[in-house]
DNA sequence: ATGGCCAATTTTATTGGA
């Protein structure tokens, strides 16, 4: 089974890269972020031609998450159902294939300072708390653009980013909150070596240099972990015309 | 080769992304 998690900067401005993506891969699953268009612009049709189903939480202009998979998902949950803010569509969990599989798109912060970065905070604070409500239910694959570098090694620059809002150490800190809330980084079990990165800035030649982090993550409950064959990014997808920013994040269960 | 920002809207500038 091959799950993957995208940021793909647009779902219309990406609509034929997804599709030839689907293609390539014949992915089980695919999170999606950032679509950046509400539910009736999203394409349902041309998703179900190539095999899709999809779970759509979907938001104008900003923000939009969903779940795509070739078999129809169950019990579709949108936000974190916790009473607080739903106002940015960031996440989105449908049951498929015996999986609880979540897409999140984790607020980037801006800066350090800003009224964005306590956003980005608190809302890993409401998504560590919601990870631990799924206990019971079924296995959790969490997919996602984090926004969260995890360590030194996922950054091929670490002076530059240091303080920023995607290799702090507070953000750094929700990170291992999330993961003691019990999820287990799939990258990481398959590749300790640094120099993997999911998103590269469209500016100053980040890609040709490989100056990119990673900070788009599959996140397993550790049941899923004996299961876990393999874990991969698609780094040709960031290469051409008109690509996202960022890579998409395979994790393969047998 | 993988190449010097991109996408959406508020559109001929501005905002957000990371």
């Amino acid at each position: 089974m091959k799950i993957a998690t995208w940021n793909v900067n647009s779902v219309k401005a990406r609509r034929e890269r997804l599709l030839a993506f689907l293609s390539r891969h014949a992915p089980d699953v695919v999170c999606l972020q950032e679509l950046k268009t509400e539910e009736k612009g999203f394409p349902y049709e041309e998703l179900r031609a190539a095999g899709y189903f999809a779970a759509v939480l979907g938001q104008k202009t900003y923000n939009g998450v969903a779940v795509l998979s070739r078999e129809e998902p169950a019990d579709v949950s949108t936000g974190f159902g916790d009473g607080g803010d739903e106002s940015q569509a960031r996440l989105v969990a449908a049951t498929v294939g015996g999986l609880r599989v979540a897409s999140a798109y984790i607020p980037n912060g801006k800066e350090v300072g800003s009224e964005k970065w306590p956003y980005k905070l608190e809302w890993l604070a409401r998504l560590a708390a919601w990870v631990e409500r799924q206990a019971g239910g079924p296995p959790l694959v969490l997919g996602g653009d984090f926004n969260i570098a995890p360590e030194e090694r996922d950054v091929a620059s670490p002076a530059t980013w240091a303080d920023s809002v995607l290799c702090h150490p507070e953000v750094r800190a929700a990170w291992e909150r999330i993961i003691a809330a019990g999820l287990v980084d799939s990258f990481r079990l398959h590749h300790p070596e640094g120099g993997l990165y999911s998103w590269w800035d469209y500016r100053m030649l980040a890609f040709p240099k490989n100056d990119g982090l990673r900070i788009d993550h599959v996140l397993l409950a550790p049941a899923l972990v004996p299961r876990c064959t393999g874990a991969f990014i698609d780094r040709d997808e960031r290469k051409g015309k008109l690509p996202s920013d960022h890579a998409p994040v395979f994790a393969e269960l047998s």
